[in-house]
DNA sequence: TATTGTTATACTCTATAACTATA
DNA sequence: TATAGTTATAGAGTATAACAATA
């Protein structure tokens, strides 16, 4: 067992970007995050799953299959999430006008609302935290942003 | 629903850093981040949440309650995790020297081991992905580590 | 009485396997 | 046969409520 004591409040050192040991600095301070942000910053209105599809589908319909492949779950994990929504008014499904094995979801005016309302609880928290940061700060996290959209694989 | 069609490859447009756009970038980029490192880059040897409790308890001994504190769970949840943990030899259990109420959970050297283990698994997929980028990048991600410790509260 | 820890129970989310309908 | 979607079922993880032991 380590004899150093229990770290308490982290300190400002100078960066150390060997990838071993900055990968597991963010890992760390990336599932923390999300941590909070699941937890305590997802609202009551919608599920994180069920939000992200909104998000999607915000775009455009999509096909049950489409939507796995882009939130990287089943499709039975997706089919259950549209049938929650779907239940909820959020969605609507509807055939597939050239393959009639295809179904589309479509966000609804109500989809929209919920989303719009969502994205307003899921972003408070955060946006207030991020309000008191330096502009430098701001922007490096803009661009760590970019960075970690582009880690995850896209 | 919006009229512009699905976003494909980000772009990397110049940084907002106004409060609200900047949280729904970073939300969306950790959110997205930690799902992949939950899903693909765990390892097998241990879940998420027995990694973090090892990981504490590297530092010395603690109670189920501060632990659970610390990862912020509910009290059953951390027995339960403790319970995993002490089946399968990584942690063991004592009673407190001063209130025999409490308990105090301490690692065993298989639990170092595996500690060890686990991390590298956890950090490889990470590591190699930050390697390729240049070494303002992995500064930039380096310190937005350490502000997104600070964000999410400590 | 209040606090620590556990047990009992239920809920959410996801997965695999099996099934239906269409191509 | 292969593909899209669903249904059935199971597993992991966490929560609340109730209980036991100690302060």
């Amino acid at each position: 067992m380590n004899t150093e004591p229990h770290p308490g409040e982290p300190e400002q050192l100078a960066e150390d970007v060997r990838p071993a040991i900055l990968a597991i600095e963010l890992r760390t301070a990336i599932m923390r995050t999300s941590r909070r942000l699941r937890t305590e910053a997802s609202g009551d209105l919608i599920s994180p799953g069920q939000y992200a599809v909104l998000a999607h589908l915000h775009y455009g319909p999509l096909t049950p299959r489409e939507l796995a492949e882009r939130e990287r779950v089943q499709a039975p994990s997706m089919t259950r999430i549209v049938n929650l929504l779907a239940e909820q008014g959020f969605v609507a499904r509807s055939g597939h006008p050239k393959d009639g094995r295809q179904v589309l979801a479509a966000i609804t005016p109500a989809g929209e609302a919920v989303l719009d309302e969502a994205r307003s609880q899921r972003t408070a928290w955060l946006a207030q935290r991020v309000a008191v940061l330096s502009e430098e700060d701001r922007r490096t996290l803009s661009r760590a942003a970019w960075l970690m959209q582009e880690l995850s694989g896209r």
